[in-house]
RNA sequence: GGAGAGGUGGCAGAGCGGUUGAAUGCACCGCACUCGAAAUGCGGCAUGCCUGCAAGGGCAUCGGGGGUUCGAAUCCCCCCCUCUCCGCCA
């Protein structure tokens, strides 16, 4: 949520963001919503201060057992009244327009953001590995579906299919412990060696929430809904919630919450996009950071977590390159994001496997998270990052993409056979 | 799901429908006393918005939303949340 007087104070600068991003300006249009705003306040208000003068006039008036003056007072009072509602309407209109409005528009880039109309304007960050060469690369699925074990393959679309549709799996045996392996090793790592607190959030959360990370209104479409609840499409949206409509403390800074949970997505945009595999399902199981912190120290703690997410690509020796996202790739509430993409050998390229983000004060507008500054007049509002540490689903493709080895099997990545029993090898 | 109790400022906790944005206590910030501290005394201390060069003025907010009334923290309705008991149940 974008603050109305910044955009007020510098009209060609918000504009200049929204181009960035590859929409049209608007602070015109948004100042004039403003202004009618202003307008409709102004006019409620006179009427409602007479209202208030002549009421406690009233009070007044029947204290001194003056009846004659009350009666009077009071039929001057419902005179005026005849005309509040409209003006109570109007106002309430005006400000929901303008709320409205505003909602809709996403984050300005930051400055550092390199300018582009879609993910070919991304710039390298920086890479790190050397894919290896393998001959005659398989995809996840080609390995995968080729195991079998209790009843069908280890990874298992057809199953799945009956089950559920498109866009999900059922894993089995050796793989559904590998995907488990790899969860808990991440959250292992973030929690005891980041710094981050494990938190185990609800997976169904209300409208407010999913308005406070920016979902709302604009992705509906993109989200499964219950009865009464939206189905979290990342964690990002507990985890952040988590200090929403709360002012906290300045050395309770930084919060750094971790979770591994589910996340579902209704991929609405992508239909006939990554049907093959596993690579883009309605469910699929992520590590999530978020970081809240003191605004002045949210770029330093953008590149600490991109670190941490780093960390699990690196211990699990997967080569990956780091993208910044160009203006025109950026998710809605992000002011930057870094993007880290896994070689994945079967595909022959790298694909997405992390995106940690920035959001600026944001999301902490829409929520209202706050903070109360040691040195402060008033509370300020927080800065807010969240990261994917890293997709769990892609991890078990990258490994076994990256771990086969010419007789159809995977080895086990050194740093997960202590949560896989020991294993060394898997599809054998 | 059923029955009951309740949601007030950073916290605790008052509040006959009339000048209550809200007593009181604690916490916090100034000042005084003190060599210093404690104790004590005095003063200050909610948020958002509108308006104004400013000083200031105004509007709204006592879980959220409607309503009654000249006037609502106080009355009525709906919703949300918390607690207790019952039922059901991993």
């Amino acid at each position: 949520m974008h603050d109305i007087r910044l955009i007020r104070e510098n009209p060609t600068g918000f504009d200049a963001g929204l181009t960035a991003r590859g929409l049209a300006p608007l602070s015109a249009e948004l100042l004039a919503l403003d202004d009618a705003r202003k307008g409709a306040i102004l006019a409620l208000q006179t009427a409602q201060e007479s209202r208030n003068a002549l009421s406690q006039e009233i009070g007044s008036a029947k204290k001194a057992r003056d009846e004659v003056r009350a009666k009077s007072l009071m039929d001057e009072v419902a005179r005026l009244k005849g005309y509040v509602p409209e003006l109570e309407d109007s106002e309430r209109e005006a400000s929901k327009a303008l709320a409205d409005r505003l909602a809709e528009i996403p984050n300005l880039p930051g400055p550092d953001v390199p300018h582009g109309p879609d993910e070919t304007g991304n710039v390298e960050y920086r890479t790190w590995g050397t894919p290896r060469t393998i001959a005659d690369a398989k995809q996840h699925f080609e390995l995968g579906e080729a195991w079998k074990g209790g009843g069908g393959s280890l990874m298992d679309f057809e199953a799945a299919a009956k089950l559920s549709g498109s866009r999900f799996v059922v894993l089995r045996g050796q793989l559904a412990r590998m995907e488990r392996a790899l969860g808990q090793f991440m959250i292992d790592l973030h929690t005891t060696e980041h710094g981050y607190t494990e938190v185990s959030p609800p997976l169904m959360v209300r409208d407010d929430s999913v308005y406070g990370t920016g979902q709302l209104p604009k992705s509906r479409d993109d989200m499964f809904r219950t009865q009464d609840h939206w189905l979290i499409p990342t964690a990002e949206v507990p985890l952040t919630n988590l200090v929403r409509e709360t002012i906290l403390s300045e050395d309770e800074l930084p919060l750094r919450f971790a979770a591994l949970t589910p996340c579902f997505r209704a991929e609405a945009g992508a239909a006939g996009r990554d049907t093959r595999g596993m690579l883009r399902q309605h469910q699929f199981t992520k590590c999530e950071l978020v970081s809240i912190v003191a605004p002045e120290r949210s770029a330093e703690e953008h590149e600490r977590m991109l670190g941490c997410a780093e960390a699990v690509m690196r211990k699990l020796d997967l080569p990956y390159r780091v993208m910044t996202l160009c203006t025109g790739d950026m998710g809605f509430a992000a002011t930057k994001t870094w993007d880290i993409e896994v070689w994945v050998p079967g595909q022959g390229t790298y694909r997405e496997i992390s995106s940690c983000s920035v959001c600026g004060d944001f999301q902490a507008r829409r929520m209202n998270a706050r903070y109360r500054p040691k040195e402060a007049k008033g509370p300020r509002f927080v800065h807010t990052l969240n990261g994917s540490g890293t997709a769990v689903g892609r991890a078990l493709i990258a490994v076994l993409e990256n771990y086969q080895e010419a007789d159809g099997t995977v080895t086990v990545p050194a740093v997960l056979r202590p949560y896989m029993g020991g294993l060394e090898r898997i599809g054998g």
